[in-house]
DNA sequence: ACATTTTTTCTAAAATGTAGAACATATCCA
DNA sequence: TGGATATGTTCTACATTTTAGAAAAAATGT
């Protein structure tokens, strides 16, 4: 198995689980995934890549108490690990470092033409 | 419309593409792949990685001459247009929006900042 | 009790990522 | 001239990730 490495989506949904804090589970990040996205997105999408990030260990998960709520079952709340986390930054320099090498992308100005 | 997604592994390979310019054809990506992530790639991967990316219109390609040096034959030679262009920026902003809701990371960095 | 809501778990598929063998075409040098 | 060797592409097959939604579980409302 190799451990240190992400997809796009998994990086999308690491990133989401640590923008949520306490409020990490898979329905939540569905939404938030859409919302942020305007992109559509199963449940089922988020489930399994959720269940995958825990098993590569880059998230860790627990069950929440049950709410007071309709229908408020119990959740399972993700967290980042501290291997997660790294790897989310590792990723994040290395697509900067490429972006700094790209010519007419290196620094502030933004104009490029393409042929 | 399912035209506008790449994967990682994908972004990749388009972003060294850009940054080969004249030099980009699958064996010298692929050495440039490993001299930046240090970790190996196989040619077969770049290959149907290209010509993927080609598909989806992220990249057109042309054959170029042969040169003169031992074993030197005629090379794909590829290009970024303009769809692929702008999905690189897309994801790029996206992830960089993600990265700034991060607790902890919002980060001010120069060569990065969109606004 | 039974319907309804929220959420997870399970099953299956399509798309992306990985690997390397087979093939083609160039130069080098006896 | 032609075989050894170098550079590249094309082809084929398989593994992993991504996507989708149905089924099951656990809570509240009436």
């Amino acid at each position: 198995m190799k451990e240190t490495r992400i997809g796009d989506f998994e990086e999308t949904i690491l990133l989401l689980t640590g923008i949520l804090g306490e409020d990490a589970y898979a329905l939540r990040i569905a939404e938030e995934f859409e919302s942020q996205t305007g992109r559509p997105v199963s449940i089922g999408a988020v489930h399994s890549t959720l269940s995958r990030l825990e098993d590569k260990g880059f998230l860790r998960s627990e069950m929440s108490e049950a709410t007071a709520e309709r229908g408020g079952r119990r959740k399972r709340i993700y967290t980042i690990t501290a291997i997660g986390h790294s790897t989310l930054e590792t990723s994040r320099e290395f697509k900067q470092s490429l972006w700094n090498q790209f010519p007419g992308f290196a620094t502030d100005n933004p104009t490029w033409q393409i042929s």
